[in-house]
DNA sequence: GGTTGCGTTCGAGCGCACTCGAAGTTCTAG
DNA sequence: CTAGAACTTCGAGTGCGCTCGAACGCAACC
């Protein structure tokens, strides 16, 4: 698992506020500070914990474009990026590609669009939590099943 | 989706409990008394939210046997059930079908597999712990977006 | 000047977990 | 007597999200 810089990063700042997620958590989650200039398709790769073949796959389905230097090789810019560390964080909780490909069109779209946008994001957060719910019993119910085979206290 | 009485039944204690999950939240949660004897697939669908196909599908991969009765028709007995829910919570919580047949298979070898199992289980918990802070995170972006679309407060 | 390495495009293939459809049986109600 | 519902088995099909391989381009290095 890559980007477990980034991962840790943030997971260590969760550590230490221990209430709700501040936003200035978030802010550091996007924040690509620290590289210069657009990046290579590897480098993105290794920052999402994706591979090149699947940042390939969102361009080509339309999820974004990139520019191309003068060999034709992708070189990802800042807004780009952050269009994919949003994107990525979407997936990761389970949003369909087709919910992104809607979304992203809206965004293209312009402005007009962010009653539409905000209704998906709002479904998008109830989904979360319901998810969260869910993971929370799954965990107790694997904790029971290991306090019944006398497993050794966890961490 | 179906099985909503089982899941608000738990969840609702969720709320009240508000700590750690308690262990009696996941006795209820596998406790199948109100019904007596064994039952029929649909019922046993409903209760867990799974299509009758995904119940012979689980059953000719091999994660259980079930009876029959005169007609050929499958009865599931309390002990059934109770394998089923906790595989269906294993599923929801990400368990991959092979894991969960390698799971079942050291259950049906007998007492020795008790360490192995366990082992099982104390990864799978740490993958679900995971799972929580990757969500709790992608929330916590989701929530971030909102705000910035000037979302109306969440419940 | 060949080889290594990193990139490109394109279409095809894959793994997972269901999900479905066809054809048949049996029970119940009208 | 017939229609409908609910079940059975079996093999095949589906949707998702990648994932891969082939054939190629270009640039740097010994």
């Amino acid at each position: 698992m890559a980007s477990d810089d980034l991962m840790n990063k943030v997971l260590s700042n969760l550590d230490e506020v221990d209430g709700p997620m501040s936003i200035e958590v978030i802010h550091r989650l996007a924040d690509t500070s620290g590289v210069e200039g657009p990046m290579g398709i590897a480098e993105v790769a290794q920052l999402l914990d994706v591979s090149p073949h699947t940042l390939r796959y969102y361009e080509r389905i339309g999820l974004l474009q990139v520019d191309r230097d003068g060999n034709g090789h992708r070189r990802y810019g800042a807004e780009v990026v952050r269009r994919l560390v949003f994107l990525t964080r979407m997936r990761l909780s389970g949003m369909a590609m087709r919910d992104l490909q809607h979304y992203v069109g809206l965004v293209d779209a312009g402005e007009d669009t962010v009653p539409e946008r905000l209704d998906l994001l709002l479904e998008h957060r109830d989904t979360v939590r319901r998810q969260i719910r869910e993971l929370t019993l799954s965990l107790a119910a694997t904790e029971y099943k290991i306090a019944t085979y006398g497993g050794r206290a966890g961490s």
